[in-house]
DNA sequence: CGCTGGCATACGTCATACCTTATCGCTCGA
DNA sequence: TCGAGCGATAAGGTATGACGTATGCCAGCG
């Protein structure tokens, strides 16, 4: 192999972090809290010694902790100093935090309640849908569930097509408030759970079962139906994926 | 009068905004992307304009923009710009985000999903709570709900004790993720139906009847029934509240 | 025609100076 | 002795100016 061959690509490996340098600083401080490292009422350093341990300049510092505000993790207030909120304020659909907050969860507690709200939100939804005689919204879920049949057998496309059903029908309820808090928990779930795979064999066909189930409901018009196959769906399937009871592990950042 | 007996009081009003310049050029620019004025995909003009126009330097109207970009209302990229994102992406628990999304509300259809969201938190809650026997949880409860029977009468304090009820719930509930949620909500709700007084007559004595319809169905651990009680509650206190179909106006920022 | 390179634009980062507010301790007078 | 008042100190808030870096566009060359 000719020594010249390739140089850029081995010799200039496109330096790794790149991303803005906010970025690094907002995640650690969002870890130290969560975590408990930095606990309620407690006061941050300075931004003056806090820039100059990560190595930034005040500016960055203060665009970050701006952001931690933004969070409801801490509160900063001129002359006093920046001081770490109670949990009740912190803003917990936030990627950032809830990622950090289902990373350091090792009894897998927050994705159970995950899963509660998400199911209540969701059934709720569910029966929204099944209320409004939409032939489109109908057309629309048939469709999803149709791939979803079509793909079974590869998890990740199956996966895919799961995503792309309950998107539809949140968007189909028509309550975007509900959607909004669904889909940004859901979204923090798929990238999360993504690890104990759907490896159990019937799993395809115990997931398209209930989702069949829940377009049969909504296409009878029977609301209080659709919302108990929704609720049971969320939470049954959950049960088959938690059940390996190991510790859920790793974290990807971005994702959307 | 002196001239000189009281000239800073007089003279110096003390500055009207008080507040960081930020939390106006915040609030300005949020109400421009709630209302549509700033259109999903839009480019908000450069950061050096912008400054300007606002009357505030560059350093400013950075944070403040980084400010929007955790409320999910734009996403900023250097050598493009700051452009404005799809309402998928907002961050509806945020405050100043839901304030705007209410105020800018004339069918008062936001308030109605939030009742839908509340009711299907709070009712998961409220069944999670009848099944668990915690003597303590239902005697804070039921002391709760005598505060309430002591304070029929005056509309405010009626109006606090009622709110110490929901969260007294919430809390023993133990679901953080649902608590945290529905507690934002609650929050904003309170603070933006507070003029449509519970003027009904009988509206006190409804409102008791039906959260002593919840306890009871805890006390007897009865989790359906709680459920019911608890999403029947909400959804009934927000008819009662939202029939005069007035327009809901007014908005006051800080409220916790 | 297609690729390359320059240039303008816009955000990213840094350094510095100065203002405003909050705290705390110290002095001084009642 | 005690409390009001003042001033020093600390910490965040704001303003500038300069330079770095990523994008996008477009002219110019092969």
């Amino acid at each position: 192999m000719p020594a010249e061959s390739q140089p850029s690509a081995r010799l200039f490996p496109r330096r790794l972090p790149a991303g803005r340098l906010g970025v690094a600083v907002v995640s650690e401080l969002v870890d130290l809290i969560v975590t408990g490292q930095l606990k309620e009422g407690e006061l941050l350093p300075p931004e003056g010694p806090l820039s100059e341990h990560f190595g930034v300049s005040r500016t960055v510092l203060r665009e970050s902790v701006k952001r931690l505000e933004e969070k409801g993790l801490v509160v900063v207030s001129q002359g006093r100093g920046t001081q770490v909120r109670a949990p009740g304020y912190w803003n917990m659909l936030d990627p950032v935090v809830l990622s950090a907050l289902i990373d350091n969860d090792e009894t897998l507690g927050v994705l159970d309640e995950l899963t509660v709200v998400r199911a209540s939100l969701e059934s709720a939804m569910a029966g929204a849908v099944a209320g409004t005689r939409s032939a489109d919204g109908l057309r629309r879920l048939e469709n999803a569930l149709t791939t979803m049949r079509e793909s079974a057998g590869e998890t990740d496309s199956f996966r895919q097509a799961d995503v792309v059903f309950h998107y539809a029908l949140m968007e189909i309820s028509g309550n975007r408030l509900a959607e909004n808090i669904a889909k940004h928990l859901y979204k923090r779930a798929v990238d999360s759970s993504r690890y104990q795979g759907i490896d159990t064999p019937d799993a395809f066909d115990l997931t398209l079962k209930e989702h069949a189930a829940i377009v049969d409901a909504i296409s009878r018009q029977d609301v209080a139906a659709a919302q108990k196959a929704m609720h049971d769906h969320i939470h049954i399937s959950w049960e088959r994926r938690r059940l390996p009871d190991h510790a859920p592990r790793a974290r990807d950042q971005a994702s959307e």
